[in-house]
Formats: structure tokens, sequence, C-alpha cells
RNA sequence: GGUCUGGUAGUUCAGUUUGGUUAGAAUGCCGGCCUGUCACGCCGGAGGUCGCGGGUUCGAGUCCCGUCCAGACCGCCA
């Protein structure tokens, strides 16, 4: 028998007792006349006890224990003389009598502790010593512990999980598809799914009118802290459905995570803001409203000062900083430098400092009398002490700017606090964006989500401004999810696809099969998809996706521990009818 | 495709601004001492292709060019 308990199961209940162990040495400390050792599995830390005066060749044994070596130990359970009460097993320890080697280990390349020595390089090339830290291990078991209540509320709501293919076709719409070779059929291949939506819009079809599934899907596309390439979704569809039925049953789903998993209840209905008017108050569609700070727009009250930056501008606009009239002029011209990096690309920043004393001081002071300023102060509500941060340009690129401004001042502000959490839904997304590239519009969620019926007329006229049924889940500036009601009918769907620029062809070749099944009684229907990678991690309160999944991949998309991807064969080449061009 | 930051001991970093004797620290590792440690302590020791290639120079970890790798971001992500 290997053990009787594991490492984080003893207390002085147990004192007396004989036990078995088994695990891992994270470290031992040699005092001479006796040796401790703290024996660590996945349940905690079990220290062991070695005395030179009860059995000195045990104790020379156990001396010569290295980092990692797994042994097994038998031995009785002790009370300490001195208790450690940082550990749940602190009150004892094993007075070892037995002790068995199972394996020994080289010594690895990073301290395996809680503040690990390792940078993230190495620790991902070694990422099944990386997993034996119990600050990487319980994101695992948050994100198991997760898994397991969303199973368990949506299928005590009826819902039922269905398993689609992963081998399917592909399409040009939307990100890049990963693909695989057929090698039956020379010349063709899979497409890795991006999403399980037309499978799940065909399994409303067959009347599985509540559905869902944990699954993973696959993009293409360059990576970020919070995209991998393959990450996992909570899918999700439901047939007989309006938007709030939706919207209802998955606050409900996010209610439950919160209390189930970290006994939060969220007060208050989660609010729901028009797309619009996200991008007017917050410059983002998904704002992080733990904060205010929000946006104005100052075009009107500004414009005809004399100033040319703003007298030329398309969109003037700015937030008022709480306390911060105190800057300097060192960090108002770091703020400046920080607007004018190129990922911001703002040519420069204007403020006014609304001295504690109520004077007035800005950087347009020669173009705006303190009788103009006061209207901007007037404008955001400001306070003695506030400082209003101003930026023009472009609307969008400002409104960007702006947003990204807002954020940067939350965390130096300290106002995004990782233990409040503020979901809220954003809605009525625009069914179609302008796309410079191609020239023509593109779905901004996907050529399935319906507009509403009083926006069609605005195909002809003002395409741009046809509004969808579709909504996104935010939760402090986090995007954990969206949705959509989607078109049943097949004329719309045959319209949309036109809209989109698809010959009726294309359309058939490449969602025939969704529309041919329309043909035959589908139901009004609709879902949403979270992003489960980045649920956990908010509900862990870390940014970083890859610290939830146990083997992620690196910023280029590579598994540096298995070394992946890598070149095959020729003789699979040959199997899969595929030449590979040498690279330049 | 682009911008920025980094790459020096097993590991995490300092040193690069201003080129100049033998490249340092901490931690880990090895050896010795130590009977109540739990970041144990004390003494000693080993450990370096300064990412790689080229250039400038009497001389390059340090300056220049190229390149590779890692991270953050922009583009991209229906």
């Amino acid at each position: 028998m290997y053990r009787t308990h594991n490492c984080g199961q003893l207390n002085m209940e147990h004192v007396g007792e004989h036990v078995i162990l088994s695990g891992w040495v994270q470290k031992s400390r040699d005092l001479g006349g006796m040796t401790f050792v703290d024996l660590r599995d996945r349940y905690g830390i079990t220290q062991l006890v070695f005395n030179m005066e009860t059995n000195a060749g045990l104790c020379r044994e156990g001396r010569k224990l290295g980092r990692e070596f797994v042994v097994r130990v038998e031995g009785e359970v002790t009370e300490r003389s001195n208790k450690n009460p940082q550990i749940t097993t602190g009150d004892i320890e094993i007075l070892v009598e037995k002790l068995e080697i199972l394996n020994s280990s080289q010594v690895p390349p990073f301290t395996i502790e809680e503040n690990t020595d390792g940078g993230d390089d190495i620790r991902m090339k070694y990422r099944y010593l990386d997993l034996r830290r119990a600050a990487v291990r319980k994101n695992l078991q948050l994100r198991s512990g997760m898994a397991i209540e969303i199973r368990k509320y949506l299928s005590d709501e009826g819902f039922l999980e269905v398993e689609t293919p992963v081998l399917i076709k592909s399409t040009p719409e939307g990100a890049r598809d990963f693909v695989v070779p057929s090698r039956m059929n020379p010349g063709e291949f899979y497409a890795l799914p991006q999403s399980p939506q037309t499978f799940k819009q065909l399994l409303m079809v067959a009347g599985f009118d509540k559905y869902f599934q944990i699954v993973k899907c696959f993009r293409d596309e360059d990576l970020r802290a919070d995209r991998q390439p393959e990450f996992t979704q909570i899918d999700c569809e439901m047939s007989f459905v309006e938007r709030d039925d939706v919207l209802n049953a998955f606050e409900g789903l996010t209610r439950h995570l919160f209390s189930s998993i970290k006994g939060l209840t969220i007060e208050g209905e989660f609010p729901k803001m028009l797309y619009s008017e996200a991008m007017s108050r917050y410059g983002n569609d998904k704002p992080d409203i733990r904060f205010g700070m929000e946006i104005s727009e100052m075009s009107e009250l500004v414009k005809g000062g004399g100033f040319q930056v703003f007298d030329s501008a398309e969109y003037v606009g700015g937030i008022c900083a709480t306390g911060c009239a105190t800057y300097s002029r060192k960090q108002l011209d770091a703020l400046t430098d920080w607007v004018k990096r190129p990922q911001i690309g703002m040519r420069g920043l204007i403020y006014v400092k609304y001295n504690e004393d109520g004077s007035l001081k800005s950087s347009v002071d020669k173009f705006y009398d303190e009788t103009a300023l006061k209207q901007w102060v007037e404008l955001f509500e400001a306070k003695p002490g506030d400082l209003i941060l101003v930026l023009a340009g472009e609307t969008n690129l400002t409104l960007k700017a702006l947003s990204e401004l807002r954020l940067e001042m939350g965390n130096r502000l300290e106002l995004r606090d990782p233990d409040v959490f503020k979901p809220l839904w954003v809605v009525d997304f625009p069914l179609l964006e302008w796309d410079e590239d191609s020239q023509r519009f593109h779905a901004m969620h996907h050529p399935f989500t319906s507009p509403y019926e009083e926006d069609l007329e605005l195909f002809r006229t003002d395409p741009g401004k046809v509004r969808a049924k579709a909504y996104d889940l935010v939760i402090n500036g986090v995007e954990i999810g969206g949705g959509s009601i989607r078109i049943h009918d097949e004329g719309l769907q045959k319209q949309m696809f036109d809209n989109l620029g698809f010959t009726a062809e294309e359309a058939q070749n490449q969602f025939g099969f969704l529309m041919s099944a329309f043909r035959y009684g589908a139901p009004p229907h609709g879902g949403i998809a979270f992003g489960f990678d980045r649920l956990v991690a908010l509900f862990a309160g870390i940014e970083s996706i890859r610290d939830v999944i146990a083997f992620p991949k690196n910023n280029s998309g590579r598994d540096v521990m298995i070394d992946t991807p890598s070149t095959i064969s020729g003789e699979q080449l040959d199997e899969l009818f595929l030449d590979v061009k040498p690279t330049e």
C-alpha cells in the first residue's frame, strides 16, 4: 500500500496512529541531530521527522533525500513541540520508522514553491513541474470546480450537453481556420471549429430546445494574454426564446457561479447598456463599470475657440480624474507621452487643473479664459482638486484613446478593485461593420445574427445603422461572452448573406445545409457562449488565461514543452498528398 | 505585418547611460558543522559561449548592423 492518508489530511485527531504517506520531497532541513523533511502532494504538506537518537541509520538516509524525490514513509503521527499555524497539518509531524525511495529526481531547474524563482519561459518548458506548485494547481482546481457548477446549474435548468464534431468545414468568414488534411479525400480539408455555431443551431432544428457544451474552439489568429489558439467555451443555445430569456438564464448561471464558487451575491439586476451608450460613455464596448470617470464629449463646447487642434478635430472629449489636480508637470508630461505611444496614437494631451483653491490652470489658457474653462468644469461636474484630461482627433480613434486613458487612470488611482465584480449586459450591437480593406460590410457578430425587424428598411438606406439582437456579458472590463437571437427564416438568412456580399452560390456552398434545415420547421432560437478560460481567470483574479490552462501555448502559438508545431515526415506528407513550399 | 521591453551563473537579476584589471549579488547546488526547524542558521566550495552572427575599436557584456528567442501591445480575433 502506498498511502493510508494524503499529505493535507492529518491533524491532532490522528496523533498516535501508524500511517503511510507517499509524496514528493519539497524541502529538507538538516539540523544535525535531527532532520525535517516537507513531504508534498496535491493535498498539502506534511512534515516528516528523522532523529539521530532514535534511529541513526534512518536519519542518515533521510538527510540524503533530494528535492522532488518521490518517497513512501511509514511512521507514527505525533504532536509537534513547535507548531506551525501556517499549514493545516502544522500541529503534527510523522516520526518516520520506514523510508522507501520510490523514485529519485534530478534537481529541478526552478524552485517548486508558492513563489517560484522561475520565469515564464522555463516554467512552460517544464510545465509538469510548474503544475506541482500550489499556486498553479489552485487555478486548475478552481477551473474544475467551476466546470462542475456550470454542468450542475445548466443541467438543473433542463439543458442537455451534446457533443458536436471537431472535424468540420472551413468557411472564409471570421477568424482564420485551423485546417486538417483528409487522407481519404485527397486535396480536401477539414477545419477545426471556431465555435459549434451551426451545429447548435441544427440541434435547435432537431428539437433539443436547451443545449449546452463545454467545448474546445480553435482560431488561427495572433495570441494575447487573454487569447489562445485553442480555448474553451461554455456554448449554449435555446429555442422559443427572446433576448431576455437568454439573458435571464445566463445571468442566473453567472450568479450561481459567484455564489457557489466565491460566496458572492451580486446586488440587483445586471444593468443593460446599449452599445451606442457604452461607446459614447466609455469609448469601449466592454466597459469596466467598477468606477466612474466617464467620457464626456466636448466638441460643441470648445469649437471655435481659435485653438486649431480642437477646431479642426472631428471629436473632442475628456475625462475627469478625481483628486489629480496635484499632478506635477513631470507626471503630466509622462501621461502625454503615454497617449502619444503608437498603441494609443494621440498627438497630445490637454489638461485643466481645478485646484483646491478654486483656481484653474490649463495647458490651453491662451485660448480659453476662466469663464470658458468653468464651463468645462460644469460639464464634468468636477470638484476642486480634480484634473480634466482632454483628447481630440478622429472620433473612433479618440474615443478608443480616451477609453485607454480612463482605464490607465483607473489603475493609477486603484479604482479597479479585483475583489469587486460589476457585470453588465451590452446590447443592441450594430449588425454590420464596414471593413476598409475589403470595402464591404461584414457581420460584427456572425452572419446568423438576427436584425431588429424594424431596422430591416435600413438595409437599403444605411446598413451600418441596422441593429442586431446581439448581446455581450461584460464583467470588470472583460468580455466574458456574447450571443444573439438567430435568424431562423431561410429567406432572411439568404438576404443576410446577400448583404454580406456572398453570391447565392457561395452561400449555398458554405451554409446550404443550414438553410436547407431552415425549410423543415426551424424554431425561433438564440444563444450565447461564454469564454470559460476568461471566466476562470476573472474568478482567480489574474489577467492571463495561460495560468488557468494546464498546458498553454506561448506568444507565438508554440508549445515549448512538447516543441510543436513541428515538421512531419515525407511519408506523412505523401500520404496526405501535400507538398510543402520551402519557407523564404 | 508593426511598436515597445527583455535575453549575463541551474534560476531571478545588477552591471550596458560614460567601452578599460580577475563580470557581481541573491537563491539553488555540492561539502562541513549544528537536536525543534518550517525563508532554519553558521563556515567553505563549485558554477559564465554575457542569446547567436557580423562590424567599429589597441580593447566590446557595454557602441553599430543583422538575426533568433521570450513577454506586452497595435493590426488581426465573424
